[in-house]
DNA sequence: TTGACTCAAAGTGTCGACAATTTAAAGCTC
DNA sequence: GAGCTTTAAATTGTCGACACTTTGAGTCAA
């Protein structure tokens, strides 16, 4: 493990909110909770054991990080992502990483090379999609780590799970398209990487955004899937 | 009033974490509430007539907003501003900003041209700095809001209050230097506004980024005043 | 069958309380 | 007086409770 160049986590406050964080965020993103689904605070407090103070910390979060919305009345459900939501954070993944990969090509070093090398290595023998996401994911925060600039890192995580939702989400409706638009993707990160060890900031950052711009154009208008929410949102959960 | 593109507001639940989030902003970004100081929950709950939750939820997002820090024991404490924080800022802006200007471009009006116009004119009439900064502010949030991006305003509204933070605390410092600054600021929003009107994308994006550069190139550093913190965190302060 | 109305069930916003932990002061030793 | 130890005050994380509001099923009239 080469220098993970910045750590993120200067605040940690209670726990418990913490897990239930984690195991929400994880249920959402695999779709073990579907869009629409509402969150009860006393039903997810029965289920965690814990009182609703947690769940309501847990809950403030994950709003933050656009997973889940508050309606008017304060009830809570599950984000509907549609297709200019995915749009929406296309565009600000390109204005934060292409930023981040500027101020990155500044101080790139042989080590970080080395570490987007292995990445893309264990991409190229990767047999899930799932495992891909999860790599490309992987890569994408190195490089936003490796800008060192503290609100670049916590803006992109505050959109990360948006991302990531968007991710599983269109590949449990493209189960077919498999696995062509990620070797896109797979040939776009040596791009940027050769960017990036340049040391060009301005071919770094232009690399980057077309990177983006590209692997996130096989959205599901692209696909001619669905058309406003990305999935048709379940009614049919129930909980505990 | 034109046409303010696009409402911000989808979520909004409790309303005395509101005001307490309102109430302790103002404080702090004015200095009434020094950097460093402690804020505990008993003590502002009293202050606000209210139970410690919705002061707890209130710091929460104050936190997000990145004007107060959770310590690792769980402490909070107004968030000192370095140097280093400052630049960070500064390049967060330029990512979001610049984007948000690039799709703004492309959907520009003759009413938002004369929304800024109108702004830029109040600019140069303004007998105050703190006038000056809030119609600063409020020229950049327009453009922001252009750009019709949920994700963006999202982003660029949680570091806007440390943005006034910095504007602010350096105001403070640098009484001397008056307006000089600014009036750089008001002919670099006269290129951005052409670039926007003229609707090429690139062009607006780069006299964006340009003119944030510029107008936050006037930093402590430039000015040769404190190092670290932009201000000596004052211990002395005695809530309630 | 449809539509408005009623009313109980459920949910949120807020509160005060308690144990565990941290902080700061008081006390003691040298 | 300086430095370490003890002790009391303060603060956090979490809990259960209550009032008020919203939701939705069931009722009744048309």
């Amino acid at each position: 493990m080469p220098d993970q160049p910045q750590d993120s986590a200067p605040a940690q406050r209670k726990n418990l909110a913490r897990e239930v964080v984690l195991t929400l965020r994880s249920d959402i993103i695999s779709g073990t909770l579907p869009p629409g689904v509402a969150l009860a605070e006393p039903a997810l407090a029965k289920k965690f054991g814990s009182s609703r103070a947690p769940v309501r910390e847990a809950l403030i979060e994950l709003e933050r990080e656009g997973l889940v919305q508050f309606e008017a009345t304060g009830r809570t459900r599950v984000r509907t992502l549609t297709e200019q939501d995915f749009d929406e954070i296309r565009d600000a993944r390109i204005a934060l990483e292409s930023m981040a990969a500027r101020r990155a090509a500044a101080r790139w070093t042989p080590a970080a090379s080395e570490f987007i090398e292995r990445n893309i290595a264990r991409q190229e023998n990767a047999s899930t999609l799932a495992e891909l996401s999860r790599l490309d994911v992987e890569l994408h925060e190195y490089v936003v780590r490796m800008a060192a600039n503290q609100r670049l890192l916590a803006l992109w995580q505050s959109i990360r799970w948006q991302f990531e939702m968007c991710l599983a989400s269109t590949h449990r409706l493209q189960q077919k398209m498999a696995f062509k638009p990620l070797q896109i993707t797979v040939s776009g990160h040596r791009l940027v990487l050769a960017a990036l060890a340049s040391g060009k900031p301005d071919v770094a950052a232009q690399k980057m955004a077309a990177h983006i711009e590209g692997s996130m154009e096989w959205s599901p208008s692209a696909a001619g899937v669905e058309e406003h929410p990305l999935e048709r949102g379940a009614a049919a959960f129930s909980h505990s």
